[in-house]
DNA sequence: AACGATTTTGAAAGAATTTGCAAGATTTGT
DNA sequence: ACAAATCTTGCAAATTCTTTCAAAATCGTT
């Protein structure tokens, strides 16, 4: 085998495993010891990966994906469920703004061939139509929260104070008959600008959150328009939303009609 | 059979494997080994593909400078080697501006240790650094071009027309005699701000950029502090630049393997 | 058809690169 | 601090690349 598809080979293959130790290369390839070192150094020299006493480590591991969108394996149905049901509630063509959280993301994952303008503070989101020409997408600008992917600061309020859009879809961290509550501080300024700048307000929670509070309450349940739940939320607060006029939409339980479609990395 | 309708048959075979030996193409032309070596040198002067030892790979059938690609193998050397040399020459510590780009993005990959603040319009640079805690990233807001990953449009510029920054790592098109050009147009108003935000001004060319004028004029050399370029840069217009005024360093050929490592202090 | 000129093809010799191995130096873990 | 594992360095064998040259094929002109 000649030495770039060998290099090629082993760059792939760190991308799924991230570590791997000498041994395990050569057993892949099927090269000996030295020609995988020699292999590493010039993949360390071009920067894709960097050496380790025992084997080598992928420099940048697969880029957009993030921490929570591998941790999300919770409720992992329901909120696809609750994605597919609230994207089909919003009309083709609109300008939508998108929240960052894994709820939200699922949502925007339903809505490519409603064509909308989507206005959003989540790289996450950004990334899943970062190459799309179907969509248009606006980032808000800020400083990247780390760990979630999400954009915060003064910069991501300011953006969404200055924006117009039909709606805003929304999560957070739990809803109880006192309001809706988030656990991040830093997310109640930008959730709150986003809300006012949206004609309409849907949020979107599983069961889980229905009764929970979190540490920041966020707004009263009376700003919100609508909200998107799955099949195993209960059924009397439910009802207490219906009566104080907000329209509650349950996606049907996992089973029905679903699309199964997986981000795309290109 | 002729010449061409062989090549062709090289071609769309490669384009189907992309790495192929000598050996497989022989026997899939049904040709000598010489003919198919003549053939991989007329190939690879039109820039359809790359020889290696033992064969050929197909490069990237879109050669067009602008896609963002980070695994384009275009100069790749000769990048890593102007990112390591340009990350170099930056302080710790400070708030550097980092275009969109592939050059400059290999700048960013190698800014790690150096614990910066980083301003940036590249979603490419904010996924290097969005799940590492050691660098901040402030994103600029604006829409997403699609195939570049790049944030364009008033929102972006206005970012930068209100920052102040120590340093910007900038790319461009092309550097001549006459100035500093870039291909999209978009993408020159965002520059012109990055540049006017930051203390010091740092471009990146590649030697495949001298002496080339792109559509569209960004600025003339004079606005720039230093020039970061690869040994096969031409010299006699790297003279000319040192006698305008400008520092250029001239990062050492490929090949060259420089410590990385950096003084520890505890 | 036929002839000479140009191009293309295939093969062989020498140069360059790559590969695998082994000895000595370095790092890691207990 | 010592033993085990891992890394670097140097070297010979194998493979691959380039160069060169003669035979074959192609082409234009009689």
């Amino acid at each position: 085998m000649q030495p770039e598809e060998r290099q090629k080979r082993i760059e792939t293959y760190l991308q799924q495993v991230e570590f791997a130790s000498l041994e395990e290369l050569a057993d892949e390839v099927d090269a000996s010891h030295s020609t995988i070192r020699r292999d590493l150094t010039v993949l360390e020299a071009a920067g894709i990966l960097r050496r380790t006493h025992g084997g080598a480590r992928l420099l940048s591991p697969r880029s957009d994906e993030f921490i929570f969108s591998a941790r999300d394996t919770h409720q992992l149905e329901e909120k696809e469920a609750i994605g597919a049901a609230c994207a089909g509630i919003i009309p083709a063509s609109q300008s939508v703004i998108i929240d960052a959280g894994t709820t939200a993301y699922h949502v925007a994952r339903h809505l490519e061939e409603k064509r909308p303008q989507i206005i959003t503070n989540s790289l996450p989101v950004a990334n899943l139509y970062a190459s799309a020409n179907l969509v248009e997408v606006v980032l808000s600008g800020g400083v990247i929260y780390p760990r979630l992917g999400v954009l915060v600061g003064p910069l991501a309020v300011e953006t969404f104070s200055r924006m117009h859009a039909d709606v805003a879809v929304m999560g957070a961290g739990g809803i109880a008959p006192e309001g809706i509550t988030n656990s991040h501080g830093l997310l109640i300024e930008i959730q709150r600008a986003m809300m006012a700048a949206a004609r309409q307000v849907i949020f979107c929670f599983d069961h889980t959150k229905f009764g929970r509070r979190s540490l920041m309450p966020l707004c009263p349940v009376e700003d919100v328009d609508v909200v998107v739940t799955d099949a195993a939320a209960p059924a009397e607060l439910i009802e207490e939303l219906r009566r104080r006029g907000l329209k509650v939409i349950v996606a049907p339980a996992a089973g029905e009609k679903q699309d199964s479609r997986q981000p795309q990395v290109p």
